[in-house]
Order: C-alpha cells, then structure tokens, then sequence
DNA sequence: CGGGCTTTTGAGCCAAATCAAAAATAGTGG
DNA sequence: CCACTATTTTTGATTTGGCTCAAAAGCCCG
C-alpha cells in the first residue's frame, strides 16, 4: 500500500519530468493539490460515460482503463491507464465524457479538484505545459492503436502492445529486467486488441511457444524484446520519451548519453 | 477558390462557435494571425512524420487527412481534416510530429505562426478554451475510430465513417440535403477503415444495393441516413457539437429546440 | 484516341470468429 | 487446510469475413 506524502510527489514527478524540467514548486504544488488519495478495489468504474467529473484522476498504483461499450454489447479497449497517468484531465472543456475509465487490479488513485488543475495551469506556464504534454501523448498512442488495430496482424498487435507497455512501465521506472505487472485476463486484453478472446489466448501460445514472451500470473516478462519489437514493427518514437533535443541519436551526440 | 479575406473568418467562426460563445475581437485576433493562405494541390504532404512544423495549418477547403506508413508499406488513415479544422494545433508541446499530414483533393490551407497561436491563447481565455475544444474533439474522434476499427464489422465502419463525416460537415455548413463532398478513392476509403481495397469495394456495393447510399464523381448522398445509423450503431455524442446545457434533449427544453 | 488510374469481378485461401466443452486456477467459507 | 464455486484458460471443430492475386472493365484527361 501506498503513503500518500512520501510516495505521491515522486510519481508525479518521474511522469512529469519525461515533459522536460519541471521547477521543485511546481511539483509542490500539484502534490498540494492532491485532495484525495483512495484506495480503489479491482474492477471498480472509476467515471463513467456521460459523468461531468469535479475530479481530475491520477492513477498512483495499479492500472485502469478507458473503454467503450456498444449497444450489441461489445467493448472495446481505447487505453490503459498505468500509475503517473491522469485519467481525464481536460473533460471540464468538452462537458461530459464520451466514454468510462475503471480500474482492473486495486488501484490507488489521486484526484485533484478541476479547478485547481486549471488554475496551477495559469499560475504555471511550466506545469501547464507538462500537463499538455502527458495529455497529447495519449493522444499519439491512441493513433499509434489504430494503426495496430488497421494494419497489423494478431501476432503484430499483441506484440506491439506488450512493447508499449514495457516502454511505458519503464519510462515511470516499473520494470525489473524484463517483468511488469500485468494484471488482466486474457478477455481483458482481447479488449484492447480487437480480436475474440480464444484468438488471444491461441496468439499468446504463439508468441509463447517462440520464446519471445512469458505471462505467469500477474507478470508478464519480455524473454526477447527485439523479436517482439520486430514483430510488431514497434519504433518508440510515438511515445515522446526521449528529450526533445536529442531525437535520433544525431552523431554529434556526447558519447554514452542515454545508456 | 476561396477569396481569402472575405471567406476566412466565417469558416473559423463556423468551427469554433461549437464550442461554446467567443467574442468577435477574438476571431478578429485569429483572422489576422493567419499569415498565409495557401492553395494546395491534391495529394500534397503538408507535414511529414519528424517534422517540427512552424505553422499551425487550418483547411479552409477541401480535404486532407492524417496518416501513418508502417515499414511493411502498409498505411492507415488516422484522421480526415475537412474546413475548420486544424491540423497540427499542440505538435510545439510535444517537439516531432509522429504521423504525416496530406492533401486529397485540391485544398486552400491557412498558416498560423505557431508562436502566435500560443500568445493568442495566453491572452484569450476564451479563445484558448475554444482552441482546446477543436483539440479534445478529434481525440474523441479517434477514440470512436478506435471502436470502429476493433468491434465493428466491415459494412459498419462503412457506415459509421459516412455517418460522421455527413456529421461534421453539417456542422460547418457544408451539406446540400444529404450530398456531401467526398473526394476519396477507395484505396483511401479503404486505409481509413483498416480493411482491403477490393473488400471496401464489395462492402460499398452492399450499402448501394441496400440503397444506404450513393456515392458518384465526388459526392456522397446518404440516402438513408436512420438506416446507416442503425447498422453502424452511430452515436453521435462523441463529436461533442450539442450546447454543453442541453444533452439529451431533457423534458424542460423548449419544445422545437434544435429541431 | 491512348495511357494511366480507379473500380469491379472472379476464384481460392487464410486469419480469425463462433460455439461448445474440458481443464486449470483462484477464491471463499467452513 | 480442504472442499466447493466461479472464473479463467485451454482445446477442438466448424464457419465466415475478409484477404490475395489476377485480370477485366470503366473513367478521366490530355
């Protein structure tokens, strides 16, 4: 379990920091902000479609995810939510949501008053800015899922997700060599790849059988990422992760940076 | 072709006015940020994956549409921009673009320099607000295609795309009693639904023999727009264009409200 | 009127869906 | 700690939606 004041801040900022520097204050603020920290249970709607929030989310330990369903019945995965990452930050501009957000594993979530958020955004030209910037990252991984979605195979997609959320877990620095948790069912993830859950569980034994993943439980480890990245035809860029004045590891980059 | 001066500001009037009211000093502000209007030749790549672009791009007329190229050659469509919309409002936030930006048929573009968009915000809440409107709604857009391309079939992403499209521009002015501009070959068609060429074919065939729709030259009637709906379970809420105060037409509205 | 797109048709094939049932796991309460 | 459920995973058999390859027909436009 979480301590709010020791652990909060630190989330924030290793997120945040990957948006570029961020001043000490600013940082203080935001955690300030935080009004509430809950401790969710596993398979709880955090907001649904149609709610108008007074909150803005954030998650701080385990997973969530955005969805929606259809009136036949079907759902569908639009994103996952993985401890950093605000829920609906900006829904006070367009009103109501347009879709749900509910966690899968116990969760711990932050809320912060819209308000608030809105106004640390005019008070700080620098925090308005990282926020933006974790806002339209979403929105690159969102297209990044519907070329998975278009253009790639089961096999492609299931591999591409599992580089993305490797990439992601360690960008926030929760991966150890190789194993992220990974708490879904496989209908959960069929979900979010667009394919039927027996096709899922049949592309897993695949992927498995090739050495190139491992799922046990609630961890998942990458045995051969490159293959996967392969596979997937994954290239990170999308992710916005590396500092913007660095992009493509030009030759006139000091040697050993980023390593 | 469009008179630059007189046929501006009505279109970024048209656009922004969904999003709530603004003040005619802002549009003013807007108008004349414009620097240039560009008139542009079909299949033209406005902005390439990696670019750091200095403008922000508005369509004036005509199409253009966001895409990606995998690798393997294959390509999805990401999004149409049509009048009104802008192209590449926030990349300044996140350093690269991650997706490319073209041209379908012959298009005037407008071009604001990104640094004036940002001090127009900063000094125009109103405008700012408007501004994130525009951004928020085609990530909404993308969520909807999120679900189109995981859980509908072919002949109901067909549909579905007809149903916003016909949605959008009626909400710039631009449909004639159910014909819309459609300047897309099938091959387009096709990467914006993630499905195969020869397949949109034979699926557009069956909504024309079930007589959804007809689709000659470079137009597109709806000819049965509740049926179209039907089949594609069409929603409209996520293009978030009814007055925030009114969803779902409650029994206090005025009666013959919106009709 | 000819050459390059675009649309249409045909035939065969394959990826993924569906339906149904069995095996394995994970919880839960006694 | 074990029996009893309920969920989740796995397997099998069959069907189908959509893909590929290839060629023909239709268009547009100089």
């Amino acid at each position: 379990m979480l301590d709010p004041v020791t652990k909060l801040r630190p989330i924030l900022a290793r997120k945040l920091s990957l948006a570029g520097e961020l001043a000490g204050e600013d940082l203080d603020a935001l955690t300030w902000a935080v009004k509430q920290v809950r401790r969710v249970p596993a398979h709880t709607v955090l907001i649904d479609e149609g709610d108008r929030p007074e909150y803005v989310h954030v998650v701080l330990e385990g997973f969530a995810f955005r969805y929606k369903v259809l009136p036949d019945g079907e759902r569908q995965v639009l994103a996952w939510l993985v401890p950093g990452d605000f829920c609906d930050l900006h829904v006070a501009v367009l009103g109501e949501m347009d879709h749900a957000i509910a966690t899968v594993s116990e969760s711990t979530i932050g809320q912060i008053p819209t308000d608030q958020v809105e106004q640390l955004a005019q008070t700080s030209p620098a925090l308005s800015r990282a926020l933006w910037w974790a806002s339209l990252v979403q929105e690159a991984i969102l297209r990044e899922w519907l070329v998975n979605l278009g253009r790639r195979t089961a096999e492609g997609r299931m591999a591409h997700f599992f580089c993305e959320l490797h990439a992601r877990l360690a960008s926030v620095e929760l991966v150890g060599d190789g194993a992220l948790d990974f708490p879904l069912t496989q209908a959960e993830l069929a979900d979010s790849l667009g394919i039927s859950a027996v096709h899922t569980n049949r592309t897993l034994q695949v992927l498995r059988d090739a050495g190139l993943v491992q799922w046990t439980g609630r961890k998942l480890v990458l045995a051969n990422i490159d293959g996967l990245r392969k596979l997937a035809q994954f290239d990170p860029n999308y992710l916005h992760l590396q500092p913007r004045s660095r992009r493509g590891n030009p030759s006139n980059a000091a040697p050993g940076a980023f390593v």
